[in-house]
RNA sequence: GCGAAAGUAGCUCAGCUGGUAGAGCAUCACGUUGCCAACGUGAGGGUCGACGGUUCGAAUCCGUUCUUUCGCUCCA
């Protein structure tokens, strides 16, 4: 197999199966968004499904809830995603390269640092982070007019360490920006929420009174959030529109470190409990200069796709930082009182993030294989049966005899339990290798002997192995196979 | 957003220098077969991404636009 060319055979696979389509097709497609078809909505449930059990259905100091997608803007303004939520980028015209003009700042001589800095700050500061926030903030501030500064400054490329024609800076805001009501004034704006957990802090004091929990406790939530990356891309992996597992967990703040390392295993087991390989699962901390503007450590959950090892899950310490600021903005208390302690402190926070078309791309990713049978090839998705979307197929071997009608009371019977699917199309053959590509795991044909001893056979996906079962015990041995 | 490449049937693609569309697979029907992508016959499915131009004539040449892929930047 092609390693390169994955997400291709993934793209056309899930469009010839009925996984993931792209959106607005027949209107010639609307960039990086996809819609989830009968197979891929099964898969999507049956993973959020396993998420939610196992974060909060399990744990008795986990509760769940439901935000909505619109929330008050100073939220926003609040959690810094306003002021902080955007890249200032430059262009160089001569290589066509793009860079975020605070880390270009970083790699420049003195001498360029210095102009800027006599050219547009009126006072001297001390700080070099402090200088070069000031010195984007003045860039941006002054528009078309950055080109001429920059370029006048010398300013050079970290690559070919020589001054370079630069554009002016831009602001890339990463937030989805709408209006609220029927006239769009300034005052009506909103924002499509970038990540579900702001709701989650906003509600902290809600949840916690109402669910009578007490710290360390956590909140989880699965929604869909907005962002508006620069560049998409990866199928699903990089989208516009993405659905997020998160899960705030409030403790003390003296115990960050604690959880955060508790939380960072039990997502990695996670990602390892839906059957992926995990030989191609990682943890990787965070460096420094990685940090998100709200994190003081953090840690990656990665899967090693065949573009690179890439992020599926956060897991961070975010310290008091949300509700210290809710705080601020709302003007409303959001601490806690430990009554044993008789002690009052506002709750740190360590996070976990996960995408659920991330872990949809890895599961599909990592299940699928071609292997020789025969001199053929089969295409297999070896999904694990906790989440594959058909759990069982029924197939009369003939259509006649009457097995048809012994084959579609199987199915019929099975459905109020499994996820079925009933197929006459075809040679057997070729009915099984269909259901291979859908990553169906079991599949039940009905054959002469059925006629004879009312058995059938049950075959095994990943082996094509097949043993005889009765059926009035068929479900129980489903049962057995997939849990 | 910038640069590069691409867009022809559900999927993967062919279609040379302009002469009004093909293959393999997939789907459906009928017949035959009956445990791992069988065979036969037949059918459905494309205004060649869209719009405009050149031309007697455009999938093919030119322009614009949309979308996708890769890279730069960012993130779950």
């Amino acid at each position: 197999m092609s390693k390169a060319t994955m997400i291709d055979l993934l793209t056309s696979l899930s469009k010839q199966r009925g996984f993931i389509f792209q959106s607005s097709e027949i209107y010639g497609g609307l960039g990086s968004t996809w819609d989830y078809g009968p197979l891929g909505i099964e898969l999507k449930r049956n993973i959020k499904n396993h998420w939610w059990k196992s974060m909060i259905t399990k744990r008795q100091n986990v509760v769940g809830m439901d935000a909505s997608i619109l929330m008050h803007p100073d939220v926003w303004r609040a959690s810094g995603h306003i002021d902080n939520f955007h890249d200032p980028l430059v262009d160089n015209k001569d290589n066509k390269k793009r860079y975020r003009l605070d880390h270009l700042l970083e790699d420049q001589p003195d001498s360029v640092i210095d102009y800027l800095s006599d050219t547009l700050l009126s006072k001297e500061i001390k700080s070099l982070d402090e200088k070069f926030q000031a010195i984007v903030t003045e860039l941006i501030n002054i528009g078309a007019r950055s080109e001429s500064v920059l370029n006048e400054s010398q300013m050079i490329d970290p690559e070919t360490r020589k001054p370079a024609s630069w554009t002016s800076v831009r602001q890339f805001n990463l937030m989805f920006k709408t209006h609220m009501g029927p006239i769009e004034d300034t005052g009506s704006v909103a924002y499509l929420r970038p990540e579900t957990a702001q709701g989650i802090f906003v509600n902290f004091q809600n949840v916690q009174s109402s669910s009578r929990q007490k710290i360390p406790f956590g909140i989880g939530q699965i929604g869909k959030a907005f962002r508006n990356e620069i560049t998409t891309g990866n199928f699903i992996f990089r989208t516009r529109e993405f659905e997020q597992m998160e899960m705030e967990y409030f403790c003390h703040p003296n115990e960050t470190e604690k959880w955060l390392e508790y939380w960072t295993h039990e997502r990695l087991n996670w990602f390892k409990s839906l059957g992926i390989n995990d030989t191609k699962l990682r943890l990787r901390a965070h460096g420094a200069d990685e940090l998100a503007h709200y994190s003081s450590a953090c840690y990656d959950v990665e899967y090693e796709f065949d573009f690179g090892w890439s992020e599926l899950e956060g897991i961070a310490d975010r310290g008091t930082y949300d509700l210290d600021k809710h705080a601020e903005h709302s003007g409303k208390k959001l601490s806690y009182f430990d009554q044993p302690n008789n002690e009052h402190f506002t709750p740190a926070v360590v996070e976990t993030s996960a995408g659920v078309d991330r872990a949809i791309l890895t599961v599909l990713a990592d299940a699928y294989h071609e292997e020789e049978v025969n001199g053929d090839k089969r295409n297999v998705l070896k999904l694990s049966p906790k989440i594959a979307p058909i759990t069982v197929a029924v197939f009369p071997l003939m259509n006649k005899n009457g097995m048809p009608e012994i084959a579609q009371k199987i199915v019929d019977d099975l459905r109020s339990n499994y996820s079925s699917f009933y197929d006459t199309g075809g040679s057997i053959g070729r009915r099984y290798r269909r259901q291979d590509e859908a990553g169906t795991p079991l599949g039940i044909t009905v054959d002469h002997d059925t006629l004879e001893d009312n058995t059938v056979t049950l075959r095994d996906r990943d082996t094509m192995e097949q043993v005889r079962v009765s059926i009035d015990k068929l479900s129980d041995a489903i049962a057995e196979k997939t849990k």
